[in-house]
DNA sequence: CTGTTAGCGCGTTCAC
DNA sequence: GTGAACGCGCTAACAG
C-alpha cells in the first residue's frame, strides 16, 4: 500500500450514494442525452446531474469501452509528423472528431514495415474505433484483412489498387493541370516539367498529370522537356534544373516543379548561371509550402486544403462509425492556384 | 442484435484454454518479461507464448487500465500543432514513450481557456497517467491543483513562476547571447536588437538576453537601439528593422532578431531602401526555422534541439510516473548557432 | 509454480 | 420509473 495515491476521483457510485438512488440510475440519466425521452424522473435526473457536477463526477472512459467494446478512439498512421503536410491535417482531424467526442491516437511508421506493425498493434490494443492511414509505401494487405473484419478504414491521400476503400485525397492531377494552364495561359509555350521521384505515387500523379495538360493545350512533349528527380530536395532540384536548362538549345521559358523543395532546387540553378525569374525563366511549385512566400521572388505554388482533408477524412470516419455499410465514398479536394512573383510576369512574344 | 460484429479478438481466456492453464497463469506469463525470473514454469509459459502467437493475442488495455490505474497514456497540452515548433517536440515525445509502451494523447487548445478546459477534461476521463504541457498564456492553478493531487505533470517551455515544477525548456538566452557574441567576434559594434512582443516568454528572455550579453561584452545600449514587435511575422519585422534603420545617423552594422520571421522582415526592409545582407547589415534569426537555409542569403540562426525538448521530456515524465517522490529536475537544454550567409563577412574595420 | 476468487467502473439486461 | 444482478477482460490477492 506505499502505492501513491492517485486523484480518486467520483465514481457512479459516489454520486448514487449522494443522491440517494441506485448506481443504474444515474448511468441512466447520463446516458446519451438526446436518446429516448425519459428513461428516468425528470427531477431525480436534474438533481443526480447537479450532484455528478458538485463532485466533479468524469465518466472512467476505459470501464465504459470495457463495457461497450466503443473507446471513442480512433487511431491516425503516418508515416512522420514532422513532414509539414500531416501537421494541418491531424489538426483537421482532431477538430472534427473532437466535436463528438472522439480523440486521436497519432502513430509514426516512419514508412518503416517492423515498426509499422509495431505501431499498429499498439493502436488496435487499445482499442481504436477506426483507423485513418496515410502512410505511404506499405503494401494495404493487412488493412484490407482489418476493413474486412469489419474494422472502419479511411485513407487519406492514397488509393488501393484492388480494392475500393473510403478515402479523401487531394487532387493532384487537377492541380498540376492548373499549374501548367497558369503558365500556358500567360503565353508560355516552351513549358518543362521537374518531376518528382516516380515510385512515389505523388511524383507519378503529377508526372501524369503534366502530360495530360500538356496535350489537352495541343502542346507536344518530349522526353528533353522533363527531368526526374530521386529526391524531393533542393539539392536535386537544382540537379535536374541544371539538367534541363542544358539540354536543348532553345532555353525553357517556364518550369513546372513537382514540389516547392525542387523549385527552390530551380531558383538556385537559374542563379547559378546567371538567369533571372520570372524575367528569363517562370517557376511553379506545388503544395505551397510555409515559406513559399518568403522567397524571392515569392513562389507561385499549388495550394492544397491540408486541414480539409483532415476535416472531411474524419467525417468519413464517423459516419463508417454510425453505419458501417453506407456506400463507400471517395472524395478528392481541389486544390487553388497561388500567383506570386515567380510566374510574374506575361510574356509579350 | 443487429449491431456488427467487431473483430472477435482473443482474449486470456481463450488461450488459457487452448493451453490447459488457468487465464491468470496465461496473465503471469505474458507479465513484464524481465521482471522476476520465473513466475511461471518456462515450459509452459513458451508453450503459452507461443499459443498467444497463434491465437493472435493482444491484450486489452480498456481491461488492464481498469484494473491497474495505468492506462499508458500520457496527454500532451499545446497550443496548436500547426505551430512548426510542435511537430519535432511531439515527434520526441513519442519516440521516448513507444521505448515504454505509452502512447500520446493529444490535446489542442488554441490557448483559449474554454477549449483548453474542455480539452483537459477529455484526457483525464481517459486516464492519462501524467501530462505535458505546452501551452503558454494559461494561469496554470489548474496544472498546480492536479499535480498537488498527485498527476505527474511536465513543463516545456515555461515555468511557474509560483512553484518548482519538472520542465524542460530551451536556454533562450544563451541563444541570445550567443547570436550577439557571434557578430561582435566578427567585428561589429553597432549591435541592435530587434524584439519579439514582450508579453511573450520568448520575447522578454531573448531580449533580456540581448541586454545580458551587451554588458558583459562592455558596450553601452541605449532604447534607440532596440524595437519592439507586437508580432513574430515579416510584417512587423519590416516595420521595426525600417525604424532602426531610419532612426540614428550611424547605421547599425548588425541586426539580431528574436525570430526568423523577424529577420525576413529586415531582409525585405534593406530591400527596400537599397541596402545588402549581409554587405551593409548583418543579420541573426532566431528559431532555425526549416525555410531558414533556402532564404538568400541563407539565414544564420540560433537553433533548439526540439525533438530532445520532447524527448527529455517523456523522459522526465517516466521518471516521474515509476517514482513520484523523486527530486524535481529543470533541465534547460542548449542551443546551437548555426552559421550562414547573412552573418558572412567578417567586418573589415 | 499454479488454480481460485474477487472486483476495477460502467451499461445493460430483467424484474418489480 | 427504478433497483438488482451480471459481466466486459484483466490482474492482484490468497491458497494450495
Amino acid at each position: 500500500m506505499t502505492d501513491t495515491q492517485r486523484t480518486k476521483r467520483a465514481t457512479i457510485r459516489d454520486v448514487a450514494r449522494v443522491a440517494g438512488v441506485h448506481p443504474s440510475t444515474v448511468s441512466r440519466a447520463l446516458g446519451r442525452d438526446g436518446q429516448t425521452i425519459a428513461l428516468v424522473n425528470s427531477d431525480t435526473r436534474a438533481r443526480i446531474l447537479r450532484i455528478a457536477e458538485e463532485l466533479n463526477f468524469r465518466p472512467d472512459v476505459a470501464a465504459r469501452t470495457l463495457k461497450t467494446g466503443q473507446s471513442h478512439t480512433v487511431g491516425v498512421l503516418l508515416p512522420d509528423l514532422t513532414n509539414p503536410l500531416f501537421p494541418p491535417i491531424v489538426r483537421g482531424l482532431e477538430d472534427r472528431f473532437a466535436e463528438d467526442g472522439f480523440v486521436v491516437l497519432l502513430g509514426n511508421t516512419d514508412d518503416d514495415a517492423l515498426r509499422g506493425e509495431l505501431v499498429l498493434e499498439g493502436l488496435l490494443s487499445r482499442g481504436v474505433d477506426a483507423l485513418v492511414v496515410a502512410t505511404a509505401r506499405r503494401s494495404g494487405t493487412q488493412f484490407l484483412e482489418l476493413s474486412r473484419q469489419g474494422m472502419p478504414i479511411v485513407l487519406i491521400n492514397r488509393v488501393f489498387d484492388d480494392q475500393l476503400v473510403p478515402s479523401v485525397a487531394t487532387d493532384e492531377v487537377a492541380g498540376i493541370r492548373m499549374a501548367v494552364q497558369h503558365v500556358h495561359a500567360l503565353g508560355h509555350r516552351k513549358i518543362l516539367h521537374l518531376a518528382g521521384p516516380q515510385d512515389l505515387s505523388t511524383g507519378k500523379n503529377r508526372y501524369r498529370g503534366y502530360l495530360a495538360e500538356m496535350s489537352s493545350l495541343g502542346m507536344q512533349v518530349d522526353d528533353s522537356m522533363v527531368c526526374f528527380a530521386n529526391l524531393y530536395s533542393s539539392e536535386e532540384g537544382k540537379r535536374c534544373a541544371e539538367e534541363l536548362l542544358g539540354r536543348s538549345h532553345d532555353r525553357p521559358t517556364a518550369i513546372v516543379a513537382a514540389n516547392d523543395m525542387l523549385a527552390i532546387g530551380c531558383y538556385q540553378a537559374l542563379d547559378a548561371i546567371g538567369l533571372h525569374c520570372p524575367a528569363d525563366v517562370a517557376i511553379v511549385g506545388f503544395n505551397d509550402a510555409p515559406f513559399s512566400d518568403l522567397l524571392s521572388p515569392p513562389l507561385t505554388s499549388i495550394r492544397f486544403p491540408h486541414y480539409q482533408v483532415g476535416f472531411q477524412a474524419a467525417q468519413l470516419v464517423l459516419e463508417r462509425i454510425a453505419n458501417p455499410s453506407a456506400p463507400i465514398k471517395v472524395i478528392f479536394l481541389p486544390p487553388e492556384l497561388v500567383i506570386r512573383g515567380s510566374t510574374g510576369l506575361a510574356l509579350s512574344s
